[in-house]
RNA sequence: GGCGGUGUAGCUCAGUUGGCAGAGCAAGCGGCUCAUAAUCGCUGUGUCGCCGGUUCAAGUCCGGCCACCGCUACCA
């Protein structure tokens, strides 16, 4: 099962928020666990340079566009880093060479096609939204709802792409599942605006208006592509599409071959990626993307995320303060498949308390104390079955992965997390069933029975933080890693490490309180 | 206005094909001592938004309504 995966690229007209790590995430997620699976995946992200908002905000900070551009594109880049993100590919839709050659060919492909025409399009335009308003859909004091800026006239002769004539090809493979639209919320709204009609899209923009930034169209310098347009093409100019050297080796197996073409969106651009994009690639003769996966939003203490008010939340600072395990761990477990999530640090705090601190690190902690207190760390092989009261907690092991699979297949980052605790919480009420500490001392009494049902129950309970630590890898690399090291006995000496703590946890420290309790 | 979503314990949420209402956290009590003052067990709470219908049985199906959210359209 071959995947080619896709964060959206952002526009880099400030830093990267919440929001953003949150696609970034989920994204680096599934691509982990396809590599764990032994699955070949390819992860692609990237920055939009060429949005306006991009121009006007280096207009507001007084620097050069470019500049400014390249400044905060390193910015969405390094967030790599901090969030332990594994990109196969980074694409900027200005500086990459691959990318302009790309939409040029793109392009030329739609119009060998027939179409792409010119026409005078009349309308109000939303800088914010890099789209044509209707006046209805204007709020009180004539301004773009989301986007919160009075949008401009504009009179232009443009190019126009035949949108209309793909609408029934695009609403079939959308309810034959050819293209699937998850969560069916989002599915049923596509078909819902693809039912009402398609109007075929301007897809140039005068250079005056697009203030000299961005790609010329080709054959008609005085047009520059529109950004939308441009930027969708970043999913495949980044394999190399329209390559001069005419090697198509990536776009085969990654786009044309791939079994899957998943690209991760949020809510706000469902319809360039299910509508637009899909009749741009349909107009270039190239396949369809088979899976699209929109994310609603999440809210920072009740409110919307917003660059300009302040709003927004620095997810590298979050890193620096609490981990990149607690971050991630918070933006896979506690945000809903469906609806926006609000994000506060204190739940953030909660979460890693509860389930890392007191769950995850806890249950390796005392398990790998206990092989080094009562086997001096050499963890002891299970010879026959496992005890009876050790059932439940093998039961809980043996599933775990397909319940992953399942869970990530879905999209579903809170049920791959609650299998990971399902574990914990088995290994944690074997432990208090089993009582091995008094095994431990009926074994130093002579009690040869006693020793080898230790020897078992310690077997299997170093197994599930093995397993823990197999399984938490694609969610929380850094503290898999760390739980992987616990478990692994030394090639000499047979022992377990000395144990420590797994999680530790930065803003104990910060707090009179003990940070360990929980949401208020 | 149309389409869609959400509305379940104080909080955050699960509830696939209808079968005695669930989890975690919060609160109370108890246990254990291997562990990061961790962990395990027990305990209570809910008009499952409202009204009506189908059914032996509905959170789960049907009809209507209300609230919030999303997309979309503004007609006679």
């Amino acid at each position: 099962m071959t995947t080619y995966l896709t964060t959206t690229i952002p526009y880099v007209n400030a830093a990267p928020h919440l929001g953003f790590a949150l696609e970034a995430v989920q994204a680096d997620v599934l691509a982990r666990h396809a590599r764990l699976r032994g699955e070949p995946v390819r992860l692609l992200s990237g920055t939009d340079d060429n949005s306006l908002k991009n121009v006007l905000a280096a207009d507001a900070a007084g620097v050069d566009v470019a500049t400014f551009v390249d400044a905060n594109a390193d910015r969405f880049a390094a967030l790599a880093g901090p969030l332990s993100l594994t990109y196969d590919d980074f694409i900027r839709t200005s500086r990459d060479p691959r990318h302009r050659v790309g939409v040029e060919a793109l392009w030329r492909a739609c119009e060998a096609s027939g179409d792409l025409y010119r026409d005078t399009y009349e309308g109000l335009y939303c800088v914010g939204g890099e789209h044509y308003v209707t006046p209805d859909e204007l709020e009180a004091g004539g301004i773009c709802p989301e986007h919160r800026t009075p949008p401009q006239p504009l009179s232009e002769t443009n190019w126009f792409f035949r949108l209309s004539r793909y609408a029934p090809r695009i609403e079939a493979a959308i309810e034959s599942g050819e293209l699937t639209v998850t969560p069916d919320a989002r599915r049923n709204e596509v078909l819902a605006f693809i039912r009402a009609g398609l109007r075929d899209l301007s897809i140039s923009r005068s250079q005056a208006r697009a203030r000299g930034w961005g790609i010329p169209v080709p054959g008609d310098p005085g047009q520059v592509v529109y950004v939308w347009w441009d930027a969708l093409g970043n999913y495949v100019t980044s394999l190399g599409y329209g390559d001069p050297s005419g090697d198509t080796t990536l776009l085969d197996r990654w786009w044309n071959a791939a079994d899957r073409r998943v690209h991760l969106i949020g809510k706000g651009v469902l319809r360039f990626h299910a509508v637009y994009w899909p009749a741009l690639l349909l107009s270039a003769g190239l396949p369809l993307p088979t899976h699209i996966r929109v994310h609603d939003y999440l809210t920072v203490g009740g409110r919307k995320i917003s660059k300009s008010d302040g709003t927004g939340v620095d997810p590298v600072a979050l890193v620096d303060t609490y981990g990149v395990d607690a971050l991630r761990w918070w933006l896979l477990r506690d945000v809903p498949r469906v609806g926006d999530a609000d994000f506060t640090v204190e739940r953030l705090e909660a979460r890693a308390a509860e389930d890392l601190a007191g769950g995850i690190g806890n249950v390796v902690n005392r398990v790998t104390t206990m092989v080094h207190r009562f086997r001096d760390g050499v963890p002891p092989r299970l010879a026959g079955d496992p005890p009876d009261d050790a059932k439940e907690l093998v039961a809980a092991c043996d599933r775990a992965a397909a319940t992953i699979d399942a869970a990530l297949d879905d999209g579903d980052y809170r049920a791959a997390t609650a299998a990971i605790l399902d574990v914990v919480g088995a290994a944690n009420r074997c432990i208090e069933a089993t009582a091995p500490w008094s095994l431990a001392k009926a074994a130093a009494a002579g009690d040869a029975d006693a020793a080898l049902r230790l020897d078992a129950l310690l077997a299997v309970l170093v197994h599930a933080c093995r397993v823990v630590g197999t399984e938490l890898a694609p969610l929380l690399p850094d503290a898999a890693a760390r739980v992987a090291h616990a478990c692994r006995a030394d090639d000499v000496s047979g022992r377990l490490p000395v144990p420590v703590k797994v999680f530790d946890l930065p803003s104990a420290d910060r707090h009179s309180q003990p940070l360990r309790r929980k949401v208020r």
